[in-house]
RNA sequence: CCGCCCGUAGCUCAAUCGGAUAGAGCAACGGCCUUCUAAGCCGUAGGUUACAGGUUCGAUUCCUGUCGGGCGGGCCA
């Protein structure tokens, strides 16, 4: 109880309010940080709430309310500022008591129960296990994972999923590009399509096959026998790699499964790898393919169709989206018989919520907006309440290099992967970097910046906090643990208070990183809080000769060791004992 | 043309769901290592929060419009 400050001095308030004005009672109080000190620990600005409803001058009701305020506890005094402001001074024990919190609760200082804490899916990454993940996948890969840490943290049962688009036309053309890579590994060449995979694991995964199996694989292709008949002209490259998908499916007959299989299975295991590295896990990957195969598409389009929101227009199959907000219907079945990636994309979304998931939080990349209205009118219209599916959009990170853009495509092969970007500045600088801006907000990732092994990375400044804790620990060389029993009265500096409070606001700081679903807060906190660390080892000695204040400085000095390391870990940042 | 996101110091970004004198880092300048790690600290300088209105005790925040940037607007994923 001592260790949440806020809402002592909340019950407080709420106590003066309920014997000034007893019929206020239930506007809510609010209290923040003041920028300054000069204004308090806290400040309130309930009198100016209630003024309008008083018909009072909001100068006068603060004095009353001060007035009013229990007498000992937390509240050392209180002020009246500007226009009825009440601005609340704690006592340096309430502040201190923080210390002996983090110390005796260890990792799980700040660990919380968020007042909604449900069971939430976080699904993210889902790239198509088409190529190698690249930096824009890392950012919704560290975005993602940082969240579901936090929401975790938070209180809530978290479901980490990955999605995996096995069922769609990408995955047809990188089976295809990697057929035509192996074909030329016999002399059976044919020109590369622009439009295929271009990038060098192709050929890698082409030789794998033939490693193993051989020349099992050709099946008496021939080049001329795949080119003829090819749709001709410029606008018809699309046409012309759909034709050679049914060429190499013709040719293979059963065993393209084998390839397409192949070239699944490695990818997607590659990405696995990549994002275990970086310290992103998943609890479940879950297959589109599943989908079809289990019935679920079909489903779910025969219960729109039921409701009555479904309607054929040009043999092909629509939904009524626009009855939802949606700029146009959209096609669920092609006239080709095709579902589209829609189709499964509703019966997936209504498969989160049959496996029981109150809430669900989908991160896209932030092109992939178009699609919010249609997913949720779809939901809407199975019968779901959209406002449990929260989409939260991840804005592109644009990468510069020398000063200049650099431009990526996935299917030429032309991007930086994730791995070079880990390799280069290290897993804890990206997963950092990643998420030290809102995800919604453009990401300008210099390269040569994050490159460079300077102290311009903000990932050393929270580190190096965290090592010259364990530094100065290892220094005295007494026992760690028995600082939690350590007697705090002799923290009575501003310094000491200052970081006191700091350490504080630890555990408001993860619930609102859990309700506006941005860990950049817990950055941004961990940032705030390294300086007041910094700011406190320079200006005072840790390992002073008195018994007393060295043992209360040593347990100031762990707790923030501690809060670091618990923030660190949320952030899939290592907390160093050295640097 | 329409929709979504955005516009804050020279650069990259914050700003506690409408609060008090808008804050950090980098870059610039000046200081601090015989003492627990200088990847650090202290100080100086830097702003009409794109622009114009509106809402109120109070606006970077909410509303309208203008300008500027990014991304979308397939029976593609």
């Amino acid at each position: 109880m001592a260790d949440d400050l806020k809402s002592a001095v909340s019950a407080a308030l709420r106590q003066a309010l309920a014997s000034v004005a007893p019929d206020c009672t239930d506007v809510p109080i609010v209290l923040e940080r003041p920028k300054q000190s000069a204004h308090g620990d806290f400040a309130s600005n309930i009198a100016m709430q209630i003024a309008r409803a008083l018909r009072q001058n909001p100068r006068d009701i603060a004095q009353r309310l001060v007035r009013e305020l229990p007498a000992g506890g937390v509240i050392e005094r209180a002020e009246v500022a500007g226009a009825g402001f009440i601005n609340l001074f704690l006592t340096a024990a309430a502040k201190c008591a923080v210390v002996r919190a983090v110390l005796t609760a260890g990792d799980d200082y700040g660990r919380g129960r968020a007042a909604d804490a449900c069971r939430v899916q976080v699904e993210f990454v889902s790239a198509n296990p088409t190529g190698p993940l690249h930096v824009g996948h890392g950012r919704g890969a560290a975005y993602g994972a940082s969240l579901a840490n936090v929401l975790q943290f938070a209180g809530f049962t978290v479901g980490r999923e990955y999605y995996v688009n096995d069922a769609g036309r990408q995955m047809d053309i990188l089976a295809l590009s990697t057929w035509l890579r192996y074909l030329a590994l016999f002399g059976i060449e044919l020109p590369f399509p622009p439009n295929a995979y271009q990038g060098d694991y192709v050929i890698a995964m082409a030789r794998t096959i033939r490693d193993c199996h051989g020349e099992r694989y050709v099946k008496g292709a021939s080049a001329a026998a795949l080119l003829a008949g090819l749709p001709a002209g410029e606008d018809a490259e699309e046409a012309r790699l759909d034709a050679l998908i049914a060429g190499a499916k013709r040719v293979l007959g059963e065993d393209y499964a084998y390839v397409h299989q192949h070239a699944l299975a490695e990818q997607l295991g590659d990405c696995r790898e990549d994002l275990a590295e970086f310290g992103v896990h998943f609890d479940n990957w879950f297959s589109e393919r599943s989908l079809y195969d289990t019935g679920m598409v079909e489903k779910a389009v025969a219960t729109l169709e039921r409701r009555g929101h479904l309607y054929l227009q040009d043999g092909a199959l629509w939904f009524r989206s626009t009855a939802f907000g949606d700029e146009k219907d959209r096609v669920v079945r092609r006239e080709n018989g095709q579902y589209t990636y829609f189709a499964s994309d509703i019966a997936y979304h209504a498969n989160k919520f049959e496996r029981g998931f109150e809430r669900v939080i989908d991160i896209w990349g932030a092109d992939h907006h178009g699609y919010i209205a249609r997913v949720k009118g779809a939901l809407t219209a199975l019968g779901l309440d959209p406002a449990r599916l929260h989409i939260a959009l991840v804005q592109f990170a644009v990468l510069y290099r020398n000063g200049q853009k650099v431009g990526m495509s996935t299917r030429a092969g032309q991007f930086v992967t994730l791995r070079e970007l880990r390799g280069e500045v290290g897993n804890d600088a990206a997963r950092l970097f990643y998420v030290l801006r809102k995800s919604d907000q453009h990401l300008d990732f210099d390269l040569d910046l994050a490159k460079s092994q300077s102290n311009e990375n903000p990932v050393y400044y929270i580190q190096y906090a965290h090592a010259r804790v364990c530094s100065v620990l290892r220094e005295w060389g007494g026992e760690a643990d028995e600082l939690a029993g350590a007697d705090l009265a002799p923290l009575a500096g501003p310094r000491e208070l200052a970081l006191a409070a700091r350490l504080a606001d630890f555990r408001a700081t993860v619930l609102d990183a859990a309700t506006d679903y941005a860990p950049h807060v817990i950055a941004f906190y961990l940032k705030d809080l390294a300086a007041e660390f910094h700011s406190f080892y320079n200006a005072e000695r840790i390992l002073v000769d008195a018994p007393e204040l060295r043992l209360a400085r040593l347990a100031l000095c762990r707790a923030v060791g501690q809060v670091i390391a618990n923030g660190l870990r949320l952030l899939g940042v290592s907390a160093p004992q050295t640097m």
